[in-house]
DNA sequence: TTATTAAAAGATGTTCAGGTCTTTTATTCG
DNA sequence: CGAATAAAAGACCTGAACATCTTTTAATAA
Protein backbone atom coordinates (compact mmCIF):
# COMPACT_ATOMS: atom_id res chain seq x y z
CA UNK A 1 0.00 0.00 0.00
CA UNK A 2 2.23 2.48 0.94
CA UNK A 3 5.09 1.16 -1.18
CA UNK A 4 4.71 -0.18 -4.54
CA UNK A 5 4.81 -4.28 -5.69
CA UNK A 6 7.94 -3.69 -7.12
CA UNK A 7 10.16 -2.40 -3.79
CA UNK A 8 8.90 -5.22 -2.27
CA UNK A 9 10.04 -7.46 -5.23
CA UNK A 10 13.90 -5.49 -5.27
CA UNK A 11 13.84 -5.34 -1.45
CA UNK A 12 13.81 -9.05 -0.94
CA UNK A 13 16.28 -9.62 -4.22
CA UNK A 14 18.67 -7.32 -2.89
CA UNK A 15 18.53 -9.21 0.85
CA UNK A 16 18.93 -12.87 -0.86
CA UNK A 17 21.57 -11.52 -2.86
CA UNK A 18 23.07 -10.04 0.74
CA UNK A 19 22.45 -13.15 2.66
CA UNK A 20 23.81 -15.60 0.19
CA UNK A 21 27.18 -13.39 -0.25
CA UNK A 22 29.55 -15.82 2.13
CA UNK A 23 28.57 -18.83 0.22
CA UNK A 24 29.06 -18.01 -3.41
CA UNK A 25 29.99 -15.07 -5.50
CA UNK A 26 27.09 -14.35 -8.24
CA UNK A 27 23.48 -14.76 -8.05
CA UNK A 28 21.15 -15.90 -11.12
CA UNK A 29 17.82 -14.17 -10.81
CA UNK A 30 16.34 -17.99 -11.57
CA UNK A 31 17.33 -18.83 -7.98
CA UNK A 32 16.34 -15.57 -6.67
CA UNK A 33 12.74 -15.73 -8.54
CA UNK A 34 12.87 -19.25 -7.71
CA UNK A 35 13.90 -19.01 -3.87
CA UNK A 36 11.58 -15.55 -3.59
CA UNK A 37 8.42 -17.11 -5.32
CA UNK A 38 8.61 -14.20 -7.35
CA UNK A 39 7.77 -13.70 -11.36
CA UNK A 40 11.46 -14.21 -12.71
CA UNK A 41 11.53 -11.75 -15.84
CA UNK A 42 9.89 -8.88 -13.80
CA UNK A 43 12.67 -9.36 -11.27
CA UNK A 44 15.13 -9.57 -13.69
CA UNK A 45 14.00 -6.07 -14.89
CA UNK A 46 13.64 -4.59 -10.97
CA UNK A 47 17.31 -5.66 -10.46
CA UNK A 48 18.56 -4.53 -13.91
CA UNK A 49 17.78 -0.98 -12.95
CA UNK A 50 18.89 -1.59 -9.50
CA UNK A 51 22.22 -2.36 -11.58
CA UNK A 52 21.55 1.08 -13.56
CA UNK A 53 21.16 2.69 -10.66
CA UNK A 54 24.71 1.47 -8.93
CA UNK A 55 23.78 0.04 -6.40
CA UNK A 56 24.32 -3.72 -7.58
CA UNK A 57 26.17 -5.23 -9.71
CA UNK A 58 25.83 -8.03 -12.44
CA UNK A 59 28.12 -9.72 -15.31
CA UNK A 60 26.47 -11.78 -18.27
CA UNK A 61 27.83 -15.29 -19.26
CA UNK A 62 28.11 -18.47 -17.39
CA UNK A 63 29.12 -17.90 -13.69
CA UNK A 64 27.57 -14.87 -14.26
CA UNK A 65 24.68 -12.91 -11.85
CA UNK A 66 24.09 -10.35 -9.53
CA UNK A 67 25.81 -8.89 -6.40
CA UNK A 68 26.54 -6.08 -4.58
CA UNK A 69 29.07 -4.61 -2.58
CA UNK A 70 29.43 -2.56 0.90
CA UNK A 71 27.87 0.79 -0.67
CA UNK A 72 24.78 -1.30 -1.61
CA UNK A 73 24.78 -2.63 2.02
CA UNK A 74 25.24 1.11 3.78
CA UNK A 75 22.47 2.50 1.21
CA UNK A 76 18.75 3.49 2.71
CA UNK A 77 15.65 2.27 1.80
CA UNK A 78 14.79 5.34 0.18
CA UNK A 79 17.16 4.72 -2.54
CA UNK A 80 15.70 1.58 -3.33
CA UNK A 81 12.36 2.97 -3.20
CA UNK A 82 13.63 6.05 -5.27
CA UNK A 83 14.48 3.40 -8.35
CA UNK A 84 11.22 1.56 -8.08
CA UNK A 85 8.37 3.76 -7.61
CA UNK A 86 7.04 7.36 -8.67
CA UNK A 87 8.31 9.52 -5.72
CA UNK A 88 6.10 12.21 -6.81
CA UNK A 89 3.43 10.28 -5.14
CA UNK A 90 4.62 11.19 -1.48
CA UNK A 91 4.26 14.73 -2.46
CA UNK A 92 0.69 14.48 -3.52
CA UNK A 93 -2.15 15.39 -0.95
CA UNK A 94 -5.03 12.91 0.43
CA UNK A 95 -7.57 15.40 -1.09
CA UNK A 96 -5.78 15.27 -4.72
CA UNK A 97 -5.52 19.26 -3.97
CA UNK A 98 -2.52 20.36 -6.51
CA UNK A 99 -2.10 23.80 -3.97
CA UNK A 100 -2.06 22.26 -0.75
CA UNK A 101 0.60 22.92 1.23
CA UNK A 102 1.57 23.83 4.83
CA UNK A 103 0.39 27.49 3.66
CA UNK A 104 -2.74 26.62 2.69
CA UNK A 105 -3.58 23.09 4.14
CA UNK A 106 -6.59 20.58 3.05
CA UNK A 107 -8.45 19.13 6.32
CA UNK A 108 -6.32 16.00 6.29
CA UNK A 109 -2.93 17.87 5.48
CA UNK A 110 -1.60 17.63 9.20
CA UNK A 111 -2.46 14.07 9.96
CA UNK A 112 -1.36 12.43 6.98
CA UNK A 113 1.77 14.76 6.64
CA UNK A 114 2.38 13.34 9.90
CA UNK A 115 2.47 9.51 8.68
CA UNK A 116 4.25 10.52 5.61
CA UNK A 117 7.22 12.04 7.76
CA UNK A 118 7.23 8.58 9.81
CA UNK A 119 7.48 6.99 6.68
CA UNK A 120 10.33 9.10 4.94
CA UNK A 121 12.14 8.77 8.53
CA UNK A 122 11.63 5.01 8.40
CA UNK A 123 12.62 4.82 5.17
CA UNK A 124 15.65 6.98 5.57
CA UNK A 125 17.20 6.20 8.55
CA UNK A 126 16.80 2.11 8.00
CA UNK A 127 19.77 0.72 5.66
CA UNK A 128 19.49 -2.85 3.93
CA UNK A 129 22.66 -3.54 6.34
CA UNK A 130 20.20 -2.77 9.05
CA UNK A 131 17.62 -5.38 7.86
CA UNK A 132 20.20 -8.30 8.01
CA UNK A 133 21.08 -7.58 11.64
CA UNK A 134 20.51 -10.47 13.88
CA UNK A 135 17.13 -8.60 15.27
CA UNK A 136 15.89 -8.68 11.66
CA UNK A 137 17.28 -12.30 11.10
CA UNK A 138 13.50 -14.16 10.85
CA UNK A 139 13.77 -12.34 7.87
CA UNK A 140 16.02 -15.34 6.18
CA UNK A 141 12.46 -17.14 7.22
CA UNK A 142 10.40 -14.46 5.71
CA UNK A 143 11.83 -13.17 2.42
CA UNK A 144 11.48 -16.72 0.70
CA UNK A 145 7.38 -16.60 1.97
CA UNK A 146 5.08 -17.35 -0.75
CA UNK B 1 -0.70 7.75 -1.73
CA UNK B 2 -2.44 6.29 1.12
CA UNK B 3 -5.57 6.42 -0.12
CA UNK B 4 -7.11 6.51 -3.85
CA UNK B 5 -8.19 9.51 -5.99
CA UNK B 6 -11.17 8.28 -5.82
CA UNK B 7 -11.37 8.95 -2.63
CA UNK B 8 -10.04 12.02 -2.90
CA UNK B 9 -12.68 13.36 -4.84
CA UNK B 10 -15.45 11.71 -2.55
CA UNK B 11 -14.52 13.43 0.43
CA UNK B 12 -13.93 17.03 -1.53
CA UNK B 13 -17.47 16.18 -3.09
CA UNK B 14 -19.52 15.41 0.73
CA UNK B 15 -17.32 18.39 1.75
CA UNK B 16 -18.54 20.69 -1.03
CA UNK B 17 -22.50 19.37 -0.42
CA UNK B 18 -22.09 20.01 3.68
CA UNK B 19 -20.65 23.30 2.88
CA UNK B 20 -23.39 24.42 0.94
CA UNK B 21 -26.01 22.64 3.30
CA UNK B 22 -27.75 25.68 4.77
CA UNK B 23 -28.05 27.52 0.93
CA UNK B 24 -30.17 25.16 -0.89
CA UNK B 25 -31.29 22.10 -0.58
CA UNK B 26 -29.96 19.60 -3.38
CA UNK B 27 -26.78 19.85 -5.51
CA UNK B 28 -26.04 18.85 -9.17
CA UNK B 29 -23.15 16.85 -9.74
CA UNK B 30 -22.06 19.84 -12.56
CA UNK B 31 -21.87 22.44 -9.79
CA UNK B 32 -19.75 20.08 -7.92
CA UNK B 33 -17.50 18.87 -10.46
CA UNK B 34 -17.11 22.47 -11.38
CA UNK B 35 -16.68 23.91 -8.83
CA UNK B 36 -13.91 21.41 -7.87
CA UNK B 37 -12.49 20.87 -11.01
CA UNK B 38 -12.97 17.35 -10.95
CA UNK B 39 -14.00 14.93 -13.86
CA UNK B 40 -17.91 15.32 -13.65
CA UNK B 41 -19.44 12.07 -14.69
CA UNK B 42 -16.70 10.27 -12.85
CA UNK B 43 -17.54 12.24 -9.57
CA UNK B 44 -20.94 11.06 -11.02
CA UNK B 45 -20.22 7.11 -10.66
CA UNK B 46 -18.67 7.80 -7.07
CA UNK B 47 -21.07 9.82 -5.46
CA UNK B 48 -23.40 7.02 -6.94
CA UNK B 49 -21.96 4.56 -5.03
CA UNK B 50 -21.89 6.85 -1.93
CA UNK B 51 -25.91 6.98 -1.92
CA UNK B 52 -25.83 2.95 -2.49
CA UNK B 53 -23.63 2.68 0.49
CA UNK B 54 -26.50 4.89 2.33
CA UNK B 55 -24.05 7.79 3.45
CA UNK B 56 -25.86 10.25 0.64
CA UNK B 57 -29.02 10.83 -0.59
CA UNK B 58 -30.48 12.30 -3.94
CA UNK B 59 -33.44 12.90 -6.15
CA UNK B 60 -33.66 12.56 -9.92
CA UNK B 61 -35.20 15.26 -12.25
CA UNK B 62 -35.67 19.04 -12.04
CA UNK B 63 -34.70 20.71 -8.34
CA UNK B 64 -33.18 16.93 -8.45
CA UNK B 65 -29.06 16.60 -7.05
CA UNK B 66 -27.57 15.10 -4.34
CA UNK B 67 -27.62 16.19 -0.41
CA UNK B 68 -26.91 14.59 3.26
CA UNK B 69 -28.47 14.47 6.89
CA UNK B 70 -26.53 14.14 10.09
CA UNK B 71 -25.69 10.27 9.59
CA UNK B 72 -23.43 11.27 6.70
CA UNK B 73 -21.93 14.21 9.11
CA UNK B 74 -21.23 12.11 11.82
CA UNK B 75 -19.65 9.29 9.48
CA UNK B 76 -15.84 8.55 10.22
CA UNK B 77 -13.63 8.81 6.88
CA UNK B 78 -12.91 5.18 7.03
CA UNK B 79 -16.69 4.85 5.88
CA UNK B 80 -15.74 6.70 2.75
CA UNK B 81 -12.51 4.77 2.35
CA UNK B 82 -14.86 1.31 2.52
CA UNK B 83 -16.58 2.90 -0.59
CA UNK B 84 -13.77 4.24 -2.90
CA UNK B 85 -10.73 1.69 -1.90
CA UNK B 86 -10.03 -1.77 -1.90
CA UNK B 87 -9.58 -2.55 2.06
CA UNK B 88 -7.39 -5.65 1.42
CA UNK B 89 -4.65 -3.35 0.69
CA UNK B 90 -4.45 -2.43 4.34
CA UNK B 91 -3.08 -5.95 5.35
CA UNK B 92 -0.50 -6.57 2.77
CA UNK B 93 2.77 -6.82 3.45
CA UNK B 94 5.15 -3.90 2.21
CA UNK B 95 7.50 -6.76 1.20
CA UNK B 96 4.88 -8.85 -0.33
CA UNK B 97 5.07 -12.14 1.71
CA UNK B 98 1.46 -13.10 2.35
CA UNK B 99 2.68 -14.96 5.73
CA UNK B 100 4.18 -11.74 7.47
CA UNK B 101 2.49 -10.89 11.23
CA UNK B 102 3.30 -10.48 14.70
CA UNK B 103 4.45 -13.52 15.11
CA UNK B 104 6.27 -14.12 11.76
CA UNK B 105 7.41 -10.49 10.94
CA UNK B 106 9.16 -9.36 7.91
CA UNK B 107 12.08 -6.72 8.83
CA UNK B 108 10.17 -3.58 8.40
CA UNK B 109 7.10 -5.28 10.11
CA UNK B 110 6.95 -3.35 12.92
CA UNK B 111 7.78 0.41 11.83
CA UNK B 112 5.30 -0.11 8.90
CA UNK B 113 2.46 -1.24 10.86
CA UNK B 114 3.00 1.59 13.29
CA UNK B 115 2.39 3.90 10.53
CA UNK B 116 -0.38 1.92 9.43
CA UNK B 117 -2.35 2.23 12.44
CA UNK B 118 -1.87 5.85 12.68
CA UNK B 119 -3.62 6.04 9.29
CA UNK B 120 -6.47 4.05 10.62
CA UNK B 121 -6.35 5.79 13.89
CA UNK B 122 -6.77 8.88 11.85
CA UNK B 123 -9.59 7.32 9.57
CA UNK B 124 -11.20 5.84 12.13
CA UNK B 125 -11.94 8.84 14.57
CA UNK B 126 -12.33 11.53 12.06
CA UNK B 127 -16.06 12.28 10.84
CA UNK B 128 -16.91 14.46 8.42
CA UNK B 129 -18.35 16.95 10.53
CA UNK B 130 -14.89 17.46 12.17
CA UNK B 131 -13.01 18.67 8.83
CA UNK B 132 -16.16 21.04 8.75
CA UNK B 133 -15.37 22.97 12.48
CA UNK B 134 -13.59 26.44 12.29
CA UNK B 135 -10.37 25.19 12.77
CA UNK B 136 -10.21 22.94 9.23
CA UNK B 137 -12.52 25.30 7.73
CA UNK B 138 -9.83 26.79 5.61
CA UNK B 139 -10.03 23.88 3.51
CA UNK B 140 -12.96 25.95 1.93
CA UNK B 141 -10.36 27.78 0.26
CA UNK B 142 -8.98 24.07 -0.58
CA UNK B 143 -11.30 21.98 -2.18
CA UNK B 144 -12.41 24.01 -4.94
CA UNK B 145 -8.50 24.03 -6.19
CA UNK B 146 -7.59 22.35 -9.11
C1' DT C 1 -49.67 14.31 -19.60
C1' DT C 2 -45.93 15.94 -21.58
C1' DA C 3 -41.49 18.40 -21.73
C1' DT C 4 -37.67 18.95 -19.09
C1' DT C 5 -34.29 17.99 -15.87
C1' DA C 6 -30.92 15.32 -13.37
C1' DA C 7 -29.42 10.97 -11.35
C1' DA C 8 -28.66 5.98 -12.53
C1' DA C 9 -26.79 2.79 -15.36
C1' DG C 10 -24.06 0.87 -18.89
C1' DA C 11 -20.81 0.68 -22.58
C1' DT C 12 -16.47 2.13 -23.97
C1' DG C 13 -11.86 4.37 -23.80
C1' DT C 14 -7.19 5.41 -21.67
C1' DT C 15 -3.20 4.76 -18.79
C1' DC C 16 -0.11 2.36 -16.10
C1' DA C 17 1.63 -1.09 -12.77
C1' DG C 18 2.52 -5.59 -13.05
C1' DG C 19 3.88 -9.54 -15.67
C1' DT C 20 5.47 -12.68 -19.77
C1' DC C 21 8.06 -13.95 -23.76
C1' DT C 22 11.73 -13.45 -27.25
C1' DT C 23 15.92 -11.60 -29.05
C1' DT C 24 20.39 -9.55 -28.35
C1' DT C 25 24.78 -8.91 -26.05
C1' DA C 26 28.52 -10.09 -23.17
C1' DT C 27 31.26 -13.60 -20.82
C1' DT C 28 33.34 -18.00 -19.91
C1' DC C 29 35.29 -22.37 -20.97
C1' DG C 30 36.60 -26.22 -23.74
C1' DC D 1 37.60 -20.15 -32.27
C1' DG D 2 32.63 -21.69 -31.11
C1' DA D 3 29.17 -23.44 -27.86
C1' DA D 4 26.91 -22.50 -23.79
C1' DT D 5 25.32 -19.43 -20.31
C1' DA D 6 23.15 -15.51 -18.16
C1' DA D 7 22.11 -10.58 -18.03
C1' DA D 8 20.19 -6.74 -20.95
C1' DA D 9 16.85 -5.14 -23.82
C1' DG D 10 12.70 -4.98 -26.25
C1' DA D 11 8.06 -6.26 -27.69
C1' DC D 12 3.96 -7.49 -25.98
C1' DC D 13 -0.01 -8.92 -22.74
C1' DT D 14 -3.36 -8.20 -18.69
C1' DG D 15 -6.20 -6.12 -15.22
C1' DA D 16 -7.40 -2.34 -12.41
C1' DA D 17 -7.85 2.66 -11.72
C1' DC D 18 -9.26 6.58 -13.84
C1' DA D 19 -12.18 8.83 -17.22
C1' DT D 20 -15.79 9.84 -20.95
C1' DC D 21 -19.99 9.31 -23.49
C1' DT D 22 -24.66 7.58 -24.26
C1' DT D 23 -29.02 5.69 -22.84
C1' DT D 24 -32.47 4.90 -19.36
C1' DT D 25 -35.24 6.05 -15.33
C1' DA D 26 -37.44 8.98 -12.08
C1' DA D 27 -39.08 13.43 -10.56
C1' DT D 28 -40.91 18.09 -11.32
C1' DA D 29 -43.68 21.83 -13.02
C1' DA D 30 -46.23 23.82 -16.52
Amino acid sequence: MFLSKSFGYALRGVLYIASMQEEKRKIQVGEIAEQLSVPKHFLGKILQEIVKAGLLHSTKGPYGGFFLTKKTLAAPLISLVEITDDMKQFDTCALQLRNCDDNNPCPLHLEINLIKKRLMTVLNETTIADLLKDDKKIFINSIAAT
